[in-house]
DNA sequence: CTGAAAGCGCTTACAG
DNA sequence: CTGAAAGCGCTTACAG
């Protein structure tokens, strides 16, 4: 079949008024059926007529269009700090799987731990979006935001006041971590936070070192440092710090994320340090390379893929109008023990 | 300030209308103001006058009916079979970086390995993109596409005919690794490829292939499988061929790409395998967790940046209506060797 | 330099 | 059940 006999083949874009041309109706009969509003609206004499010219012509709704018309599209915007994180595309992955094909996912993120300007995002919003996530907010960018419409937060713990929220219980792990460092005989710790001061990351930090200080773990302040969602930057942080931690007794470090975490793990093994002889490392987020590692990593396992369809569920219902039965919901975490902890 | 008294504050959407109004001028005055077109066209007085009814009501020119004025969006699409590979993250970076503020990235992405179908980018077409970025199309896709407009193949050899291209001489890595298997002794290798069929998988094999022949590695046909892009897909894979393999004589098992690979390490450890002693692994794409996987994966390191850089760049000159200088771009590849072949 | 007006493609009261 | 018409917010020839 020559490609200029298809319906989707380039040429002029085709048309309601094409369609409505071709069956003998209206533009308005075209709309409803295109859009399956026809009951009781609509023979099914014309209904099936239309059908037939919108498949002869290979027509498609144009989004611009009616969403102009409707005054929202169909767009959800997904705002993420961090989209080389592994995790995150697992979120994604859940979010599409709620969303499925009735609502285009754009994509507004920055580079590694950066958070998208609430600028850039009211330049989305010209779009007339039908629904915004927002992964991972802290609660300035929110005061700025100020969005009119559907919107759920994601891992967005303490900022339940601004809109819906699907959170992870990251405490628990944090809590189960420090217990299985305590248990292992570690007595003094260094924690490498993320810079980015998400609510997620406060929280981590906040509920290991106090269970760490709560059986007998000690984190000087001067052994809690932050450095970028990114390998390189927290193995040249570890490097830096090492020497001076090792003095001071430190014989386990825990990271805000895995991807910290594989940082420590390479300068570690350069500097020859034995893991978990002399180190134990720790991470959260769990991804999918801590199970292959060197050593291997133990890690805060989080439920990326349910977090997301979560997510995108509960969007779905705001954006059809429906009250959430549950606006707040939390997700479990747990320690996953490997060889970078013994 | 009280949120109500802000510009970007929720309320009534501010129109051009309203802004013509407050600075007294026509709306067609205001467009050319906002859209920059002012040369010759509106008064000094008049521009100074609009941009201050601009910023004191926080108008933001509606990307809805602008486009349907135009005729096009400032949206660019970018399609993608793989959004979990973290080698993909690097490539988004690379388009974000050359596309700046100046469009908004949508990305139509599936789950690992599957690419999307022609139906759904013709939705996504619905809303008229200023620009198409495909990667790692196979041809099927792009004779189905048959798209109008700016479009550029990322990852795409061999589809030169289809659309400008920037591509990855992954066949010039694929030789370098054969070569280093050749070097350390290896006589018969196995082959995990992607079920994907896209054309870059094939080049890679290919290349590696017949480098590995004219080098005297044998891969015979029962020793080459393909599996979904998914650690455990190819751990499951590899898990039940090993045995058969390792009475075949294989010493050396090549991935189509790392995360296969780490499939592969996490399965042969598992299994008791020594490595590299026993067996040799090697992977494309280079991924950061390759440098601290167990062991560290030899693999042929691709440009991600670069390559997501240079398409971005390419589309943007189509998108202006510049012709290319360089239809076709070439990136370079090469292998980094580590403890996973010794 | 300026503005009135047409038009982009669609949806939705509205009148019949 | 049906269609003519208004309107979504903007841009762009066009006439002045």
């Amino acid at each position: 079949m020559d490609t200029l006999d298809r319906p989707n083949a380039r040429g002029p874009r085709v048309t309601a008024a094409m369609v409505a041309e071709r069956a003998g109706v209206s533009t308005a009969t075209v709309s409803l059926v295109a859009n399956g509003k026809t009951q009781g609206r609509v023979s099914k004499d014309n209904i099936s007529r239309v059908r037939e010219a919108i498949s002869e012509l290979g027509y498609v709704v144009d989004g611009i269009g009616s969403s102009l018309a409707k005054g929202v599209s169909s767009i959800v915007i997904l705002v993420a700090p961090d989209i080389s994180n592994p995790f995150f595309a697992k979120v994604i992955a859940g979010v599409r799987e709620s969303l499925r094909a009735d609502y285009q996912l754009l994509l507004s993120v920055t580079d590694a731990g950066e958070f998208p300007q609430a600028a850039d995002v009211r330049k989305l919003m010209a779009f007339r979006p039908a629904g915004l996530l927002v992964d991972a907010p802290n609660s300035d960018f929110l005061e700025e935001l100020s969005a009119a419409g559907p919107l759920v937060l994601l891992d967005a713990p303490g900022l339940e006041s601004y809109a819906p929220t699907v959170n992870l219980d990251v405490a628990h792990g944090a809590r189960e971590l420090a217990a299985h460092l305590a248990d292992s005989g570690h007595t003094r710790a260094a924690y490498i936070d993320s810079v980015t001061g998400t609510a997620t990351f406060e929280l981590r930090r906040n509920a290991f070192l106090k269970e760490a200080g709560a059986r007998g773990i000690s984190v000087p302040p001067d052994c809690i440092m932050s450095t970028r969602i990114d390998l390189g930057a927290a193995a040249e942080a570890f490097a830096g710090a090492w020497p001076r931690w090792q003095r001071q007794g430190v014989t386990a470090v825990v990271c805000g994320t895995d991807t910290q975490a594989y940082g420590v793990l390479q300068e570690a093994r350069v500097a020859g340090v034995r893991m978990p002889q002399d180190l134990a490392v720790a991470g959260f987020d769990d991804l999918p390379y801590s199970a292959t590692s060197n050593p291997s990593l133990t890690s805060v396992h989080l439920p990326a893929v349910p977090l997301g369809r979560k997510a995108g569920q509960q969007l779905r219902g705001l954006m059809e109008g429906i009250e959430l039965e549950e606006p707040h919901v939390t997700l479990d975490s747990s320690l996953v023990v490997r060889g970078s902890t013994g």
